[in-house]
DNA sequence: GCCGATTTGTGAAATAATTTTCAATAATAA
DNA sequence: TTATTATTGAAAATTATTTCACAAATCGGC
């Protein structure tokens, strides 16, 4: 089901060459140079051209590479040619920042669903999504085959909503809380730890001065 | 200034290892073995033997790690023996939510300013915090010998607020834009990019089915 | 004090990621 | 047409990170 496993790291970078690919394309830019872009997106050229190659030989010697088709292809490969519906669960704080966030203007990620335990939330629509009581979390992640959640609930309860939520089916979960989740191995968990990046970046300002 | 060059990769998993630290010092354990940490935290044991090495020998081998020496050593390292303050610039939906996200709580990191374009914010507080008309930039930054600030503008200035907070003597930049910002070689910039994540995500659960 | 069970710390091996280098090719200028 | 310049793709070298596997140290019970 795949282009002959791609390196995690080239993975994590696609989304990135996507994003400035539409940009050159929204500026009628056609061509592009893997120097170029290394300025833009701050990758070096030669990690750009090896990250490309994986998936075949995708620009021209001496010319660069086709913007117009570099983008059709990344759309393809990163699904963002569909709509690709996520949960948020935990219309907190940040949970309801990250509903006005609206992915879907950056990319086809649109949450159609969200869940809260707070009675006064169920049932009412918060930034055009609807809200459901905890309780129906399974049953509407598994009538809406919902694959994606957002977790920005409590640290308390994030396992057992986890538990609950991969009962639903869910495969890939945004982990917000500091919790390190524990998912059977076919569900993928990308953890967002606000305070973590925070404290990371303090220990390199300490212990690092001067470039990497 | 350093203990001789800490791989990157170990400094990342710093925070994750002090996090857990806590909880089990809050609940009273005294000894905890690489094994038991490796389960908390989801990492190779191995791997945390490995990263705890490269601060010197702080286990005792046939018992394990004791919980408040190492909670002390990595307060330290972390800098979490101090109170750091930050800024946050751009009070909009996600800047608001970062204000009340308070990490304060889980670390010595406080936002003791924000900054916004906006005149109907500027000398107000808000969840505690000071907003400052976004020309008093440079100066308070200066003034308030603020280091590290929080990133959570529109991408379209993202950069010329950046240059501005480099040129108030930032080292450290949190950013929440998608914008890849140019700094010099002495200011880290940490991204933290939320549809990034997301297509990421995705791109995983339809490309590597089973396992990493 | 001795013995078996644990558990670290670390060389060495394996794996992953980045960077260097350069031949091959395309575009452009002369 | 031909020479010059730009730029990729890929092999090789390098660097970074993780994992294996085991000797050495420590603990706890007897």
């Amino acid at each position: 089901m795949a282009e002959t496993k791609i390196p995690k790291a080239t993975a994590k970078r696609l989304p990135i060459y996507y994003r400035y690919l539409n940009i050159l394309h929204d500026s009628d830019k056609n061509r592009v140079s893997s120097t170029e872009l290394s300025e833009a997106v701050k990758v070096d050229s030669a990690t750009i051209r090896r990250d490309f190659s994986y998936f075949g030989a995708l620009g021209k010697r001496g010319y660069g590479y086709d913007v117009d088709s570099l983008l059709k292809f990344f759309k393809k490969i990163l699904n963002q040619d569909k709509l690709t519906n996520a949960a948020l669960i935990g219309v907190g704080n940040l949970g309801n920042a990250l509903l006005n966030f609206n992915f879907h203007q950056n990319s086809n990620v649109r949450i159609s669903a969200a869940f809260d335990v707070r009675p006064d939330l169920a049932n009412t629509v918060q930034s055009g999504v609807p809200i459901y009581p905890m309780a129906e979390l399974r049953k509407q992640l598994e009538d809406q085959q919902i694959k994606i959640v957002i977790l920005t609930v409590p640290e308390s309860v994030a396992q057992n909503v986890t538990d609950d939520a991969v009962a639903g089916g869910v495969q890939g979960i945004l982990n917000f809380t500091p919790l390190r989740i524990s998912v059977p191995s076919n569900v993928r968990v990308q953890n967002v730890d606000l305070t973590n990046e925070l404290q990371t970046l303090i220990y390199f300002l300490d212990h690092y001065n001067e470039e990497d």
